[in-house]
DNA sequence: AACACGGGGCT
DNA sequence: AGCCCAGTGTT
C-alpha cells in the first residue's frame, strides 16, 4: 500500500458514481456488469445492464435462454463474442458448479469470457479476495503516478503493472480499493484531459511533478484500419419477403444476421451476379460509410425485385417486417432505419 | 507476440 | 481522423 493512499479512498467515498452494480453483492450481477463493461464506457453499458437483469434476473434464467435471444438483447453493444461467452458461462455455472456461482479467482477464470481482469473484479467485489484489477484506468493511473514507461500493451508491461497493482492493493478492503483506482482513472486521471488540479494524489504523482502526464501511459503498435467494400443485396419478392442469412464461422458479427453480400476489392457501380446467378435490374438504394475500430466499411445496399425469392443454400426468406426480430449489426439497423423499403 | 473483435464518444 | 473504453480468445 502506498503512502497517503487514504487520499484516494477519501476522494472515492466523496465522489463515486452511484452505479447499480455497486450496491449488490450477488456475484451474478457483478459478473454481468463486468462483462458488459469490457471495452465499454459506463454510459453505454448501463442501459444494457438494466435490460439484462430484468430479462435474466439470475444465472439459471440466462443459462436457459436461447443464444439468439441473448444476442438480440446485446444488439448494438458490440464485441458479440462477449454475449456468446456470457451465455456459455451461464451454462457452465449450471453444469460445472451446480448452479452456484464460483467464489474464487481461480474458479472464475475457468468461465468463458472471464479473464484476469474480470476474475479479479468479481472475486474482490463479491468475495473480498485480494486480487488487484488492472484495466485501462489502472494502467493509466499507475503509469502516471510512478512514471512507468513500459508499454501497457506488451507482455512485459502487463506483468509489471499487475505486480505493482497487487503490491499497492489494500488487502483489508480490496474491493473498495479496486473501485477507487478505476473511478479515479475514469473521472479524474483521464486520457486526454486529466483533471490534475482536483486530483487527490497530485502531491505524490511523479508525472504531475514534471508535467508529463500526457506522456503516459506508453502504448506500442498502431492500429491498422482495413478498408472493405461490401455490396448488400435486398432480394425483395412480390410478397414482400426478403433473404437474410446468419453469419457463421469466426469473423465480425458472428451469430448475427444480415443480407446476401458481395464483397469487392474496389467500389463497384453495378452488381451483375450473386453466387453464380446472373442478376438484372439491380438498383442502388443507399450508400454509407461505416466506421469500426479496425475496419472502414464502404457499403452499398442494392435492391433486386423478384417474383420469387431465390432458393439459395444458407439463406432464409422472411417477411420484410420481421427483420427487427433478429439480432442485427448496427450497420444493418442503420439501413433498416434509413431505407424507404422498410417503412411501413 | 500479434491479431481479431463493435460501437460510441471525446479531442 | 485518431484515440480510448471496468478485455478476452485465438493463432
Amino acid at each position: 500500500m502506498i503512502d497517503k493512499q487514504y487520499l484516494i479512498f477519501d476522494w472515492y467515498s466523496e465522489n463515486k458514481r452511484n452505479l447499480p452494480w455497486r450496491s449488490v453483492k450477488d456475484p451474478y450481477y457483478i459478473w454481468l456488469s463486468e462483462i458488459i463493461l469490457q471495452q465499454t464506457k459506463v454510459d453505454q453499458g448501463l442501459p444494457y445492464y438494466l435490460k439484462f437483469i430484468k430479462c435474466y434476473p439470475n444465472v439459471k434464467s440466462l443459462a436457459a435462454a436461447d443464444l439468439e435471444s441473448v444476442l438480440k438483447l446485446w444488439q448494438g453493444l458490440g464485441y458479440y463474442s462477449r454475449a456468446r461467452n456470457l451465455h456459455s458461462a451461464a451454462k457452465q455455472v449450471m453444469t460445472d458448479f451446480g448452479g452456484v456461482f464460483p467464489d474464487n479467482y481461480d474458479s472464475l477464470l475457468s468461465l468463458k469470457g472471464v479473464g484476469e481482469y474480470t476474475a479479479a473484479a468479481v472475486s474482490s467485489f463479491a468475495y473480498g479476495e485480494a486480487k488487484a484489477v488492472v484495466d485501462g484506468n489502472v494502467f493509466r493511473v499507475l503509469s502516471r503516478l510512478f512514471k512507468i514507461a513500459t508499454p501497457i500493451n506488451s507482455t512485459k508491461g502487463k506483468k509489471e503493472f499487475t505486480i505493482l497493482a497487487n503490491e499497492i492493493l489494500d488487502k483489508s478492503q480490496p474491493g473498495e480499493h479496486n473501485q477507487a483506482m478505476m473511478e479515479l482513472g475514469a473521472l479524474v486521471c483521464k486520457p486526454k484531459s486529466p483533471q490534475c488540479e482536483i486530483c487527490p494524489v497530485q502531491g505524490i504523482c511523479l508525472a504531475f511533478a514534471d508535467k508529463t502526464q500526457l506522456d503516459y501511459p506508453v502504448k506500442e503498435k498502431k492500429l491498422k484500419v482495413k478498408v472493405r467494400h461490401l455490396n448488400y443485396l435486398l432480394f425483395l419478392d412480390q410478397n414482400n419477403n426478403i433473404l437474410i442469412r446468419k453469419r457463421e464461422g469466426q469473423g465480425i458479427w458472428e451469430g448475427l444476421y444480415d443480407f446476401p453480400c458481395v464483397e469487392t476489392s474496389e467500389s463497384v457501380d453495378e452488381v451483375k451476379e450473386f453466387e453464380g446467378v446472373t442478376l438484372k435490374n439491380v438498383f442502388l438504394d443507399l450508400e454509407v460509410k461505416h466506421i469500426l475500430t479496425h475496419q472502414k466499411l464502404m457499403v452499398k445496399f442494392w435492391v433486386h425485385h423478384k417474383k420469387d425469392t431465390p432458393k439459395t443454400n444458407g439463406y432464409m426468406a422472411i417477411p420484410i417486417g420481421d427483420i427487427s426480430n433478429f439480432p442485427l449489426p448496427q450497420l444493418i439497423v442503420r439501413y433498416v432505419n434509413e431505407s424507404s423499403f422498410f417503412k411501413r
